[in-house]
DNA sequence: TCCGTAAGGTACGCCCCGTACCCTACAAGG
DNA sequence: CCTTGTAGGGTACGGGGCGTACCTTACGGA
């Protein structure tokens, strides 16, 4: 049989495979076996690459996604911060978010895992776009310049994560978002003066 | 052999298994036959009461918890909000909240459960004493009415979830809990007027 | 050409969930 | 007191999944 692949080939196709999984079925459902026949290898191959599925995982869901969030600017703090959250939530409800909310939750006890996760996810890269959002604002004179406080940046965020964790698999619908930002967001930068 | 136990008496004996494996080894050890063993009976009668593993988890859990948070009343809206952060803080770090968090974990992509272990958790309690803090904050002129807001009141504890979320196991150092006291919660309790 | 390295094949041990089937104690009612 | 229904006890098993062991086979460089 012509050609056995080796090294970064296979590796390739094995994280392919993998990524297919994930998007097809999820992490809950990606089993080694079926990485390993889908990528026309077997079990061996992968553990000699990953200790166990759960870095698989992590590794293949790098692989699937390399999400952009880029800046948006509306001109407007309060179209800019929506803006944010809806694309997030967008992401989130799709298949990709659950196969990053898959993860999140089979890492949850695994804070090497979890570390992972976060620099494969991008959340620093998130959370850096919104303290820019802030400073724009503040150049603007729309908000203050105490907003630009790190927290303040990273609560839309949270507020929208714990929003998922709350409810189970759906999307969040709109108006939440819109509260999040009318509500605490908002309120909270016009507190920093 | 003397009595077979029966009913109600066995129930209560097959949850206590079950919340004595849980406080013990967590929920992702808590085996069927390891609980039924701890029993003194078998996994019939567990599958004759609940569904599955998780079904057994929650309803153990709730068994293992009557968490009371009460009202802390401190005097100054920023004393309340410390307390009842540090509280959660203490519980969720505990052994008690490692297994919470194991739950939520196993049961985040599963809404039936989900909704079972927020009614069961206290979570809706937690939110109303929060709401109670904000107007009575209010009733002493500390606070702007408006303030009194839902959304405004789940934001401390949805933070500080979150922080769980993020990081591993470990508890939240104390200055985090200041840093949403004082960054974000009364920043934007002002900005509410 | 030879040899080390890495892939393929296959089987296995282990663990766990959930189910099936049959046996046995208990309680209630004739 | 005996019968019968109900529910617990015992046990075995199918199914699936993870991770490992061990051997065979191709490839590629010296």
């Amino acid at each position: 049989m012509s050609t056995r692949r080796r090294g970064e080939e296979l590796e390739r196709a094995i994280l392919h495979a993998a990524a297919e999984e994930l998007r097809q079925n999820g992490y809950a459902k990606m089993t080694m076996d079926r990485v390993a026949a889908r990528a026309g290898t077997n079990k061996n191959a992968i553990y000699r690459r990953w200790p166990h599925r759960a870095a698989l995982g992590v590794a293949a869901y790098r692989h699937l996604s390399d999400a952009v969030m880029p800046n948006p600017d509306t001109g407007t703090l309060r179209g800019d911060a929506l803006e944010m959250l809806r694309r997030a939530n967008e992401t989130w409800s799709s298949p990709h978010g659950a196969v990053l909310r898959g993860l999140l939750a089979a890492a949850a006890d695994d804070p090497e895992l979890l570390t992972l996760m976060r620099e494969r996810s991008g959340a620093d890269t998130m959370d850096r776009a919104w303290l820019a959002m802030l400073e724009r604002a503040a150049a603007r004179g729309e908000a203050p310049p105490a907003a630009s406080h790190p927290r303040v940046a990273t609560t839309p965020m949270m507020l929208l994560r714990a929003e998922y964790a709350m409810r189970g698999i759906p999307s969040v619908p709109d108006e939440v978002l819109v509260e999040i930002v009318d509500e605490v967001f908002l309120p909270l930068v016009r507190g920093r003066g």
